[in-house]
DNA sequence: GGGTCATGTCAGCGATCGTATACAATCCAA
DNA sequence: TTGGATTGTATACGATCGCTGACATGACCC
C-alpha cells in the first residue's frame, strides 16, 4: 500500500485521472457522479490550479480516495524543510493557465 | 502519529488553523507566507468550499501539512462504500456560503 | 470508407473568487 | 479599565470559475 502525496494541483489531477480510469469510467461518467461538467473534469485532470476545493474534495470522495495528513505530537517541532517550496515550478504550472491573450498582439519594447 | 482525514473543506479549513495556531502564525502572517490575503486565510480556516485548490495546497505545504492517498493495489475493488457521500451536510455547509441577497427584499408568496 | 466513442479545445456568459480597505468584536496583558 | 493584537465582517471591483454548446481529433471496430 503506497502513498501517494499531493502538492499540486497537478498531482490531484493525476489520481483523479488514474481513479477514474481504474474504475472505468469516462469523463462524463465522473462529471456526473459529482454534479459538475465534463469540461470540469477534463481540466482539473490536468491540473488547473484554481479548481474550487469543494469540488475537488467530492470528485475524490467520489472515487474513492481518502486524502489525509499525518498530525504528529502537535509540536511546533514538527514543522521540517518547508521553504515555501518550487516557486518555479508553482509559477511554471500557473503559466499554463493564464488567460489567453487575445489582443495586444504587439509585443511591446 | 494519527491520520486526520480530509473529506471536505471545513475538514482542511479546520488543519490549517490548527497547524497555524501550532506555529504560532497569526492569520496575516500566514497569509504573508503564501501569497494571500488575511481575508483569504480567514475564510478558508472557515471551511470556504470555493476556495482554489492550488493556494489551499500552498497553505498546507507552508504549514508542514502533506496531504496524501493511500493508493491500493490498484483494482476496482478499491471503491468501498462511496454513495456520493452526506448530500445533507454538503448542502448545509454549502449554504453558508450562499451569496448575501440585497434585492428581493420581499419572500415572494 | 463510415460510424462510434472518448477526449481536447474554443467562445460567450452569469456567478463567484480574491483583493484592498475599513471598521467592529474579542482576547489578553499591564 | 486601558491598550494593543488578533480575528470577524462588510463593500466594491477586476479576474477567474464553471457552464452550455459546438466542433476537431484520435482510436477502434464494422
Amino acid at each position: 500500500m503506497t502513498q501517494l502525496l499531493l502538492r499540486t494541483p497537478a498531482d490531484v489531477g493525476a489520481l483523479i485521472r488514474d481513479r477514474r480510469r481504474v474504475l472505468k469510467l469516462d469523463q462524463a461518467d465522473l462529471a456526473r457522479m459529482i454534479g459538475v461538467s465534463r469540461l470540469w473534469v477534463n481540466q482539473v485532470e490536468k491540473g488547473k490550479p484554481g479548481a474550487s476545493l469543494g469540488l475537488v474534495l467530492r470528485a475524490l470522495d467520489a472515487l474513492g480516495a481518502r486524502p489525509m495528513v499525518d498530525v504528529g505530537a502537535g509540536d511546533a517541532s514538527s514543522v521540517p524543510p518547508v521553504v515555501t517550496a518550487d516557486i518555479d515550478a508553482i509559477m511554471a504550472a500557473a503559466r499554463k493557465w493564464e488567460p489567453k491573450r487575445r489582443d495586444l498582439p504587439d509585443g511591446g519594447t
